[in-house]
DNA sequence: ATTAAATAAGAATAAATAGTCTTAAATATG
DNA sequence: CATATTTAAGACTATTTATTCTTATTTAAT
């Protein structure tokens, strides 16, 4: 079940590292958090051009440049992230992929799939990244090994 | 949300067509099957193959030859077809696919992502396909326009 | 100015998924 | 047996997604 691209997954897993390693009002280097992360630098820069596109992050180049968070880690909910990474329309999706699908009768795993998506939306929109860094620095969970 | 490959959703949609409109102990031809689904005869040729060798469906070649459910439609799951066709490791997915994963101590979006993937899950090994073909035989709900 | 350090942009390549096509094998019927 | 019908198998092609690479631009420091 591949719910997100590989896009997405290191798009999350990127911004976790820098909500959770806070570098006080400084730009972090790509290629730290690439590194970090073990991540490939050129492709976790074309992810990012698409979050700071998306005014998620903000990005400054040059010697001491790099990219830092546009909002607060409070206010940058999961939802956000995805939606930059997956395109405004991944929770219209359908489970079944008919062709001229109308909501007025629809097919039938419909209700079900309705229902799976809208929890899902739900988790991803209450879901900041400073809840998840929370976590990690309490050592509850982890980024990495 | 893409949850599906094309090869699910397809297969899903035409194993519903057959149990909708059964033939009575016959073999239903898959091309008969790709025409009324709108479907690529050999692509789904393809998939039925796959569904043939997981037992879900029984084939015979020649002339008034075809494809059969290999067992009741009451008796086959959601689950079946989509481990069939996805493969068994489908809820072992990793929302964020981290490397070297441990569950010891997970990734801060684990929680949540094992009970919306049980969620799904258990869904899918309590729906049946004779379920689901009720609903569109009682208009409900339908397979196409 | 020159150089070094960084991101921006997008072309190029690789890998995975989706879809098509060709040939072979099985089976029924005349 | 000859032919028509149907699935089996797998090679081939196309499309999408993932990844890498090259070049340009911005900026700071000397
Ligand atoms: S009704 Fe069925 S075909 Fe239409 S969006 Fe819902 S799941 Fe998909
Ligand atoms: S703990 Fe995190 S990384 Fe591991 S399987 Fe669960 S979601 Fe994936």
């Amino acid at each position: 079940m591949k719910a997100l691209s590989q896009t997405s997954k290191y798009g999350i897993r990127a911004l976790l590292y820098m909500v959770a390693n806070p570098s006080q009002g400084e730009y972090m280097s790509i290629g730290e958090i690439a590194k970090e992360m073990d991540l490939s630098f050129h492709f976790l820069t074309k992810i990012f051009r698409e979050l700071t596109s998306n005014g998620i992050l903000n990005s400054y180049r040059g010697p001491a440049g790099g990219v830092a968070l546009a909002k607060s880690a409070e206010s940058i909910m999961l939802l956000d992230v995805v939606l930059a990474l997956e395109g405004n329309d991944y929770f219209d999706s359908c489970l079944l992929g008919f062709p001229r699908c109308g909501i007025a009768k629809p097919c039938p795993v419909h209700e079900f799939w309705k229902v799976a998506k809208a929890d899902l939306k739900d988790h991803f929109s209450n879901t900041s990244l400073s809840q998840l860094a929370e976590k990690i620095n309490a050592d509850e969970v982890r980024l990495y090994d």
